[in-house]
Order: C-alpha cells, then sequence, then structure tokens
DNA sequence: TTTTGAGTTGTTCGA
DNA sequence: GTCGAACAACTCAAA
C-alpha cells in the first residue's frame, strides 16, 4: 500500500468496536493510532482519579492495537498539524466530543487543517444515542425537563445507530511513523504517591474488562435492577460510569444488549428504569450542550443570591471530604469514594444533599472534589447532578427535598451492610443504631467498643436545625 | 394566546 | 405503626 495514511485521533472512545470513526478511517487507508494528553487547552483539568483510570485504559487499548499506539502530550492542535505534515497524511478521522473546550479546540483544528493543509477532518458521532441537536421541542428550542425529553425526544426519535462489530486491524493496516512518539509512561498519568493500589482492585480497565461489567450486570442485577438500584450493599447498579466516560463502551453496546437481555427476561419494568439511567446520561451532554455554563453558574439565576459558604478551608467540608461528619451513611459513601473511585448513586444523592442543604455549602465544592476523585468524573454529568441535588438546575428537586441521612440509611441499607463495609469502627454496633450512634445508650456503645468523639466523630450539625436552616436560606433569596 | 397538568430519587406531621 | 396530606411557587411543555 503505497497511498498516503490517515489518522485516526482516540479521545473519549477507548475501544475498537463499535468505534464509527475508526472503522471510517480503516476504510480510507492505512492508520495512524494516535492519543494526544492535552493538558495545555483542558478546562477543568483532568482528576487525579481519571488520569489514573486513563493510564491502564490506554495501556490496555495499545495492547489491542499491537503496541502501535502513538502516544503525545501538549497542545492537540499543535501536534496533530505537524504530524499531518511530517508523514503526508490524507486525513484526519475522530469521534466528536462534547465538553465546551473540547469542541472549540477541534473546530479551531478542523479548519486549520483544511486551510493549512488541505487535510480533511472527519468526526463521527461515537459516545452519544442522540445528537444534542437533533432533539428539539415543536418550537425548535432545547427541553429542558428530562422526561418530556427523554419521552417525547428522544424515545420518539431515529431509534441508535446498532453498534457496528469490531474492524479487521492487523498489523498491515496499521501505518508506523518516522519519527518517535512518547511512551505512556512518560504521560506521567499515574500517581507519584502509590495511592491506587486502594482502587485498583475494584476493577478492570480496558475494552475486554468493560463487556465483562455490561454482561456481569446484564446476567446478575438488570432483572431486580429498579430496587436493587437503590441499595448500596447490593452492588446492582451497572457501574458502566467509568467505561462509559472514557469510552471502553459504547452506549449503543449497551443499549442494545440491555434490550436484548431485557426481552429475554422478559421484564419491561427494570429495563426501562434502566434504559432511562442511560437517558439521564444523554441529558447531561444535551444540558451542557445548549448551556455550557452549567460548569460553573446556577441555571437558575435567583440561586445566585442563595447564601452558600463557598470557603474551600472550612473544617465542615474537610469532615464531608474524609469521611468524618458523624452521620454513617454519609461517611460511608465518601470513603467508599476514596478507597475505589467510585460511589453508589444513592448514596451521591445523600452526600450531595447534606453538603449543600445541611452543611450549606456551595454545590461547587462538592463537584471539585468528586472531579478529582472519581474514576467516572464526566463534566456534563458532574454538572448537571451537582445543579440538580443542589436545586437550581433546569429540572430542579423541589425545594423541599432534603435528604435525611438517618431515615434514607435506614430505608436503603437497612442491615447496615453499606456501613459495615466502609466504617469498620462501627461494626459491632446493633443495627438499630448503626445510622445513629449517638443515640445509642453508653453501655452499648461500651460493649461495641465505640467512643464517640474518640472513634468515631459525634454528628458536626443537627439535623433538624440545619434542614430549618435550608428551607430558611431558600425562602431569603426569594423576590419581596 | 391561554390554560392545564406535570415535574427521578423526600420528609414531617397529625390523624 | 401506618397513611395521606402538606410542604412555595414556578417553569416547562403541549394542547
Amino acid at each position: 500500500m503505497s497511498q498516503a495514511p490517515v489518522i485516526f485521533w482516540f479521545r473519549q472512545d477507548l475501544r475498537l468496536a463499535d468505534n464509527p470513526g475508526l472503522c471510517a478511517a480503516i476504510d480510507a487507508g492505512q492508520v495512524i493510532p494516535v492519543y494526544i494528553l492535552d493538558d495545555v487547552n483542558s478546562k477543568p483539568a483532568m482528576g487525579s482519579a481519571s488520569r489514573w483510570w486513563l493510564h491502564h485504559s490506554l495501556s490496555s487499548l495499545n495492547a489491542s492495537l499491537s503496541n502501535k499506539l502513538n502516544f503525545y502530550k501538549g497542545d492537540a492542535h499543535h501536534i496533530l498539524l505537524k504530524l499531518v505534515q511530517q508523514n503526508n497524511v490524507k486525513g484526519v478521522y475522530w469521534n466528536r466530543c462534547y465538553e465546551p473546550w473540547r469542541m472549540q479546540r477541534d473546530t479551531q483544528i478542523k479548519e486549520a487543517l483544511k486551510k493549512e493543509l488541505s487535510v480533511e477532518a472527519h468526526s463521527f458521532n461515537g459516545s452519544l444515542l442522540w445528537e444534542p441537536w437533533q432533539i428539539a421541542k415543536k418550537d425548535e428550542t432545547p427541553y429542558k425537563v428530562f422526561t418530556p425529553y427523554y419521552r417525547k425526544g428522544c424515545l420518539n426519535a431515529v431509534p441508535p445507530r446498532e453498534p457496528l462489530a469490531k474492524p479487521p486491524l492487523d498489523e498491515a493496516s496499521l501505518h508506523c511513523l518516522l519519527s518517535s512518539s512518547e511512551t505512556l509512561n512518560s504521560l506521567a498519568l499515574e500517581p507519584k504517591i502509590k495511592w491506587d493500589d486502594m482502587l485498583a482492585p475494584h476493577w478492570e480497565i480496558g475494552e475486554a474488562g468493560a463487556n465483562n461489567r455490561l454482561h456481569a450486570f446484564l446476567n446478575q442485577s438488570l432483572q431486580h435492577y429498579k430496587s436493587g438500584r437503590d441499595q448500596p450493599a447490593l452492588l446492582d447498579t451497572s457501574r458502566l460510569s467509568a467505561p462509559l466516560h472514557f469510552g471502553e463502551v459504547s452506549p449503543n453496546t449497551v443499549w442494545y444488549s440491555a434490550l436484548q437481555t431485557g426481552a429475554a427476561i422478559g421484564d419491561e419494568k427494570n429495563l426501562d428504569t434502566f434504559l432511562s439511567e442511560i437517558g439521564w446520561r444523554e441529558f447531561s451532554y444535551y444540558l451542557l450542550y445548549h448551556n455550557p455554563e452549567i460548569t460553573w453558574k446556577n441555571l437558575q439565576s435567583k440561586f445566585d443570591a442563595f447564601p452558600w459558604k463557598k470557603e474551600s478551608t472550612s473544617p465542615e467540608l474537610k469532615a464531608w471530604q474524609q469521611g468524618r461528619t458523624g452521620y454513617p451513611i454519609v461517611d460511608a459513601g465518601m470513603r467508599e469514594l476514596w478507597q475505589t473511585g467510585y460511589m453508589h448513586n444513592r448514596v451521591r444523592m445523600i452526600v450531595g444533599s447534606f453538603l449543600v442543604k445541611n452543611l450549606l455549602h456551595h454545590w461547587h465544592l462538592g463537584e471539585a472534589w468528586f472531579w478529582d476523585t472519581l474514576v467516572d468524573a464526566d463534566l456534563a454529568s458532574n454538572s448537571a447532578s451537582w445543579q440538580w441535588i443542589a436545586g437550581c438546575g433546569a429540572d430542579a428537586a423541589p425545594y423541599f427535598r432534603i435528604f435525611n441521612p438517618v431515615l434514607q440509611g435506614e430505608k436503603f441499607d437497612a442491615q447496615g451492610e453499606y456501613i459495615r463495609t466502609y466504617i469498620p469502627e462501627l461494626s459491632a454496633l446493633p443495627n438499630k443504631y448503626i445510622h445513629k450512634p449517638w443515640e445509642a445508650p453508653v453501655d452499648v456503645l461500651n460493649s461495641a467498643n465505640i467512643e464517640l468523639g474518640q472513634h468515631y466523630p459525634e454528628p458536626i450539625v443537627e439535623l433538624k436545625a440545619s434542614r430549618q436552616r435550608a428551607l430558611d436560606a431558600l425562602a431569603s433569596t426569594k423576590e419581596p
């Protein structure tokens, strides 16, 4: 093959199967596979847990490309143009991303390739079921509420593209560069302090792992997803958030695999609940695309006057981050996050409500902590979800929805299994007090070897008073 | 244009 | 212990 090669630029699509951009690149000629760690343009900079996941995902991808993946670090614009020039590249292929900084950068790259080098960039949809510009109300403006967006907008639109097969990718279809690239290790994605040893046992990173996770979920949990997903001790959520974020599996593959399993078990209710969660992911991207300011600005501007605390040095924030609030379900969640890089969905809502309402801290502070510590940290989902729990999102939670961590614990972790997993110092406490150790009589605490304030903290805030404070704060932001 | 029904995930209080 | 109502007012979506 003497023809000029093409570049396939891997981004949030670290897989071979159902990769439309990669398939198109292979059809066009010999492929130079490229990954660029663009820490020049990224806003915000990638979090630590994400960087760790990315390292292993790239390592896995590189192995499935016969170690022919070319790594670069720096300004993607500069690097790509140089690569195209030096290697006589005739086309550049990628799958679209939707973060504002990425869209801006990619548009500029596309224009520069065309204008300066007369090379065409070809972009594809590899990470959403429906493009954000494809779904609109009858008056052609974007939806602001999930249910009509999903039911009327998405489900009545053209069905999602069916997954593409893994392309035939032998060594002959991959083009070797004349100049050498960097190595994966030189990207320095792994942490300097070995905290990642703690996370590693919980995950199987890469395309094969993502598919194993998908099928384990479909086989074991889909049939009781509707109720199972709410109980953090059960591990019945899909835990596909990180694989989807990095594109180790496509939402299309998840969607159609779930439909298939759902049909086989003949259960619409659980299937629909799961599919609507995929719909929520779509909705977050949709909101971000049409409202790029949601990453930093309250969608409902009346919340700009809400008296949230904004100090990132507050001792209460520190206690929340470290899982020392004195409320077991909150602390268990924050420790799960720290130890595994993940937190169960139900518990994310509880800890979010606690920070924003009971502790009256700004959602930015929670968002920033999640951004750094979650392996599935995703700009669209993280922003939209924090705004949702804070009540300032487009699709706002009602003002009175303030989670009570004791009731939530008793309802969704009745046996305290989740608490005992992440707060071993409470493990000998009977179920009756596992969600409210401060109410336990002294002899019960003694026989469980717990001294409150010593082994486990006293509550840092009183529930009833802090709930009322949040309601009052909301009332105070209203127009007179 | 106006009207109407609805809005992911809850808690508390009083009967 | 259980159950239903109340909890602001507003915006959105569609008829």
